[in-house]
RNA sequence: GUGGGCGUAGCUCAGCUGGUUAGAGCACCGGGUUGUGGCCCCGGAGGCCGCGGGUUCAAGUCCCGUCGCUCACCCCA
């Protein structure tokens, strides 16, 4: 019989895998905490309309990528394609503009878009996410960055780039399109994707990777030079900011954000090692989403980081859990039933314990404990049950001693704690 | 949605121009004597060669189709 597969572009996180993904969320949460963020669980589906009216119709996400059903209640509902919207919808429905200062919130897990799978695209993949709501000041967007750049170091990454770009207010936007469609009208020889997105969205022919596109748009006109004065003054200060706090990164003036809300910051983390989908994170600032989705009118900045691409580049040694673990191996009916209470003392105690059930030869126990990775194994025998002893092996340096058995616990704690401070 | 590459053991892969019972390494199970893992040695189990059809005396190998995986385009985290 055939056996029943994963569904397309979907996959499975396994050990020691889903050891490492732990890690970078908790390492996430750990800085979200020292800044302020707190944790938001959503749910992974919303009414349709919601991502509709806040990523645009006309994005590629909404038009063709959406995992939309109409469910029995003949609502249509859509799994999230990304966070910010359904963040907003929260923030609004729970009437949190109510707070205290600038609210800001983290949240983690998966999203679904129904693309065709390549290196580092999943159609459900996982992203951690932060939003922060309630200020327009560039301190800020700076601020937000140098956390994304905190968690991304001690996570151990390097070889990351950080490409920033003002897109301006809705004002500039427009002014800067009118430019651009008049330039890309006044030349010739577009892929036949531009020639598309010159009518569409036409923004996105900057970012094309066409290299006679690339040649023609070198005498294109700059985003950069229509902003108008408040946003060229935001945008000039966050790249100060930045500087303040030594984080490299590279102005790219033809950085465009596929989604329709994102206003003046705008920046993207890639990494070369990634292939084609490089971007490990991107973000900016959505200043009219909020009022876009019926609320007041505040400004917002957030980022996500694409988890998954990030564990492709994450270094192989970082994150792997270390051992720490206690096998405890009987030999005999009488040893086992005193090690199963044993077990128990062990993890009340905060260790990692484990045994085995099957009366397995001592040999045959010691192989199991390897190959489960225990660090020590307390063996007992008839000859320890009567002396109320029990051996305690060392398996990285092969050395044994004989203790007591109330001591076992205490012995191992020592050791544990001993080797925590190494 | 469009294009390229690839489907042989749990994993990574050999299998020459079609020719007998399809192989290796790693992993797994057992053994190398009495109560001690890793290393070494010996043995074992494990494959409708993705699926369907065709050509042929003969197909893992050639042809067609199909499904899947993968990389890229598109788009994005």
């Amino acid at each position: 019989m055939a056996l029943i597969r994963a569904v397309r572009g979907m996959k499975d996180i396994l050990p020691p895998e889903s050891e490492r993904w732990q890690w970078v969320e908790t390492t996430a949460r750990e800085v979200f905490r020292l800044y302020g963020y707190r944790e938001l669980r959503l749910p992974l589906l919303e009414r349709t309309e919601l991502f509709a009216r806040s990523i645009g119709t006309d994005t590629d996400i909404v038009a063709k990528e959406m995992y939309t059903f109409i469910d029995r209640h003949g609502d249509s509902v859509t799994l999230r394609p990304e966070a910010t919207a359904q963040v907003v919808r929260a923030f609004l429905e729970n009437r949190l503009e109510k707070g205290a200062g600038v609210k800001k919130y983290f949240l983690m897990g998966p999203m679904f878009r129904y693309e065709r799978p390549q290196k580092g695209r999943y159609r459900q993949f996982y992203q951690i996410n932060c939003e922060a709501l309630g200020s327009d000041a560039p301190e800020l967007d700076a601020e937000v960055i140098l956390m994304l750049w905190e968690i991304l170091g001690r996570l151990k990454l390097s070889n990351l780039r950080l490409l920033v770009n003002s897109l301006g207010c809705p004002e500039c936007q427009e002014d800067f399109k009118a430019k651009l469609k008049l330039f890309l009208f006044s030349r010739e020889g577009w892929c036949p994707d531009c020639l598309r997105r010159r009518e569409v969205n036409p923004l996105r022919v900057l970012d094309c990777k066409s290299q006679t596109c690339r040649e023609l748009l070198k005498t294109a006109p700059v985003l950069k030079d229509s902003l108008c004065e408040a946003c060229s003054r935001h945008y000039s200060r966050v790249l100060t900011l930045l500087e303040q706090f030594g984080i490299d990164f590279e102005e790219q003036p033809r950085l465009v954000r596929g989604l329709d809300y994102y206003t003046r910051t705008a920046f993207e983390v890639t990494a070369a090692a990634l292939g084609a989908q490089d971007a490990v994170a991107g973000g900016g600032r959505y200043n009219g989403l909020i009022r876009e989705l019926g609320g007041p009118d505040l400004p917002g900045f957030g980022f996500a980081i694409g988890e998954d691409r990030l564990l492709e580049v994450l270094p192989e040694a970082e994150g792997r859990s270390a051992d720490q673990s206690v096998f405890l191996a009987a030999l005999g009916r009488s040893a086992l039933e005193r090690c199963l209470t044993l077990v128990q003392e062990l993890r009340g105690a905060g260790l990692a314990a484990e045994m085995d059930f099957d009366g397995r030869s001592l040999k045959a126990q010691m192989s199991l404990a390897d190959r489960l990775g225990a660090r020590w194994v307390a063996i007992l025998g008839d000859r320890e049950l009567a002396a109320g002893e029990i051996v305690v092996r060392d398996m990285k340096s092969g050395s044994q001693e004989s203790i007591r058995i109330m001591e076992l616990k205490s012995a191992l704690k020592n050791l544990a704690a001993a080797e925590e401070g190494n």
